[in-house]
DNA sequence: CATGAATGAGGCTTCATTCAT
DNA sequence: AATGAATGAAGCCTCATTCAT
C-alpha cells in the first residue's frame, strides 16, 4: 500500500518553503540595491508579497537575514561554477572559459557585486559568523591548479603561477570594471556598459590573462 | 587701545576653514566605515568635535556632504598621481611604478575603496551631479598612453593596448584584492593582509601586467 | 480488533486537564516574574511546553488567563489556611501560628506577592470580574475572631480588636518586608533575605503583634 | 558693574529644566498607573506636552527614565521626612507623628506605592544601578533610634526594639492596606478607602505600634 | 486535541533636520 | 561662527491574536 502523504501538510510545508524563498529573493534584491543599512524591511516584505512579521518569524532580524542572503548568494555561484567542467578542456580554452563565465556571471547577477561589497563594508562579519565560510571556497580553484599544471607540462603556460592569485585576478578584472562602472563612466565620459564597451573589456581581459600565462 | 579688526576676521576665516576641513575628514571616515546610509550625522559631528548644526551650515545636508567627501577623495588621489612623473622613466619601470603606487595608495587609504563602493552603490549619482566629474579623470591616463607607445616603439611592449583598459586593470587587480580581503580571507582561511601575503600579491600583479605587456 | 473509545476519550480528557494545568502553572510563573503587561504569551507557551494556540483555546485571551491565575492563586492559599485549625490552640499560640504560617507561605510562594501586586496595579479589575470574589474571603478571619474573643475572656488579650484589621496587619508585616526586600536591601545595604535577617523579622513580627495583643 | 546673565540663555536653561521636569512628572504618573512594561512612551510624551523624541534626548531610554523617576520619588519622600523633626517631640508623640506622616504620605502619593511595587517586580535592578542607592536611606531611622532610646530611658517604651524593623513595620501597616485596597475591598465586600474605614485603619495602626512599644 | 504559518497594530527607538538664539 | 533644544517621519522589531488544517 502506498502511503499517501497528507496533501495538506505537504502543501503547508511547501508554503513555508516558498515563503522563505520569496523573502530571501526579495531581500537579496533589496540589499543589492541599497546595501545593508539602506535596505528597508518594509520594502522587503512588500517585494516578497508577504507580511513583514513573517520575515522575523523565519529570519530573526535584519542582520541574520542579510547573512542568509549572503550564504545563498555564495551557494548560487558555487553551484554554477561546479558545472564548468574546466578539466575537460585544453588549458588555454579552460582559462578563457573561466574568464568568460566570470564575466557573464557578474553581468547576469549584478546583485552579486553589491552584496559582496556590502559584506566587505561590514568586514565580512556575517560571513565569519556563518560557520560554513570554508565551504564557500570555490571548487574551481583546485581544477584551475590542475589546468595550470597541465598547461605548463604541455609547454603552453609559464610555471610558478599560484592558482589562487590567478583566480582572484580574473575575478578582479571583471569585478572592478562592473562594480565601478558608474563612477568610471562618469569620469571617462563614456558608457562602460554599452555592448561594444563590454565586448572590448572581455577581450582585454582575455588578452591580459592569456598574454600573461602563455609563453 | 585700538582693537584690530582684520586679524580677528582673518582668524575667524581660518577657523571656518578648519571647521570645514574637520567636518570633511570626519565625514570621510564615517562614510568609509559605514557607507552612506549607515553613516550618522551625529557621529560625524562628534568625530569632528563640532556641533551637528554646523554641518548643515556648511554642507546643507547628508547627500551634499557625501558628494563633497567624494570630490575631495578624488582630488586627493589625483594630486598624488600628478607627482608620479612616469614620463621620466623607461616604460617597464613606469608601469611597475604605477602598479606599486596604486597598491600603496589603496593600502594607505582604505577609505578610498569603501567610499568608491558606496558611490557606485548609488550609481555614481553624487558624481554625476558634481559638475566637475570630468576634471576627476586621472592625469595618469595620458601619460600611460605615451609610455605604452614608447614601449611599443622600443620593442619592449606589445602594441594595441588601450591605456584606459590597462589603467582600469591595474586598479582592478589591487582594488578587488583589498576590497574583498575580508571575505576572501574568510573563505580561503588565511589572512590576505598579512605582510607576506601582501608582498606576494604585489609581485603577482607586476608579473601579470608586465607578463602581458612585454613581448 | 475493536478499538475502545472510552479509555481513549478519558485519556484525552486527562490530557486536556493536564494541558490546562500546565498552562496555568506556566502563566502563574510568567505573570509573577513580569507582571501582566510584561508577560509574554509566547513564553507562557514555551514554559508550558505547549502550542501557543492552545492557550487561546482554553483561556480565550491574556486577560482571562491572568484572571484564572489569580483565582487559582487565591484558592491555593485559602486551601492551606483551612488546614491551620487555629481554633484548637490556645489564643497566643494560635496567633503565633497564624503569623508563622503567613510568613512561611509568602516565603514559599514568592509569586503570590507579585501576582497580588499586579492585580492591585490593575485595581483588582480581574477580581471584581470574577463572580466568586467573596468566596475568596479568608476562612481564617472567622476563626481569628473567636480566638481573639477567647483570649479576651481568658484575660490574656486586650479587647476591642477587629479581627479583619489584625489579619490585614499580620499579612502587612510579612508582605511589605518580602515584597520590597530588594528595594530595602539596596537602601539599607544589607541582605534582608539572608537566613539571620529572616529569623529576626519573624521574631519582630511576633513581638509586635503579641506585644500589642497581650495585656 | 553687575554682570547681566543673558536672559536668553537663562530662559533656555529654564526651558530645558522645565522640559525635563515635565517629562519626569508625566513618566511618574504613567509608570505609577501602568507599571514599567505597561507604560507607553507615547503617552508620557503626550502627558508632558512634549515631543516624544525629547524623552530620549534627555533620558536615553525607557529603563533609564524609569530609574530617574524612582530616584526622584525617593528624593521626594526623604525630603518630606526631613521636615518631621521627631526629635523635638516626646517619644509616644514622635512615633504617632511618624505613623500619621507615613499614612498621609501614602494617601497623598498613591503613585509612590505602585512605583515601589514596580521597582521590586524588577528586583530593584534600577535602584541597584543607581549609584546613589544608599543616599536614599531614610534620615528618619537615626532619629527614630534616639526616640526609642529616650522612650526606654524614660520608662515609657520597652527596650530591645530595632529601629529599622520598627520603621519597616510602620510602613508595612500602611503600605499593604493601601497597596492591596482594591483586592481587599473586593474580598471583604466593603470599601477600604471610605473615610470611616481610613480613620479606623489609622487608629488601628497607632494602637498596634504603641500597644507594642509601651510597657 | 493540537499546531505551524501568518498577520495588523503598535511599541521603542533612531534619524536627519530645523529652531531660536 | 556656533550651539543646545526640539521635532516629524520613519525604522526595526514585538505582541497578542487568528488562520487553516
Amino acid at each position: 500500500m502506498v502511503r499517501e502523504t497528507s496533501p495538506a501538510s505537504e502543501e503547508r510545508l511547501r508554503d513555508a518553503d516558498r515563503s522563505q524563498a520569496s523573502i530571501l529573493a526579495a531581500a537579496r534584491d533589496e540589499f543589492a540595491e541599497f546595501g545593508l543599512a539602506g535596505a528597508r524591511m518594509d520594502r522587503i516584505a512588500e517585494r516578497a508579497g508577504l507580511n513583514k512579521r513573517l520575515i522575523y518569524y523565519y529570519f530573526e532580524d535584519k542582520e541574520k537575514l542579510f547573512q542568509a542572503v549572503l550564504e545563498q548568494t555564495y551557494r548560487d555561484i558555487r553551484e554554477e561554477e561546479m558545472k564548468l567542467r574546466l578539466a575537460d578542456l585544453d588549458p588555454p580554452t579552460a582559462v578563457r572559459r573561466l574568464i568568460e563565465f566570470t564575466w557573464d556571471y557578474y553581468l547576469r547577477h549584478p546583485e552579486f557585486i553589491t552584496l559582496l561589497n556590502s559584506a566587505n563594508l561590514h568586514r565580512a562579519r556575517h560571513l565569519a559568523e556563518s560557520k560554513r565560510a570554508r565551504e564557500l571556497n570555490s571548487p574551481v580553484i583546485e581544477t584551475l591548479a590542475t589546468v595550470l599544471e597541465r598547461g605548463r607540462r604541455e609547454g603552453t603556460f609559464r610555471g610558478g603561477v599560484d592558482p589562487v592569485q590567478l583566480y582572484v585576478s580574473i575575478a578582479a578584472l571583471a569585478y572592478f570594471y562592473l562594480s565601478n562602472s558608474h563612477t568610471l563612466s562618469a569620469i571617462f565620459g563614456r558608457d562602460l556598459l554599452a555592448p561594444k564597451a563590454r565586448a572590448e573589456r572581455l577581450s582585454h581581459m582575455n588578452e591580459v590573462i592569456l598574454g600573461y600565462l602563455t609563453r
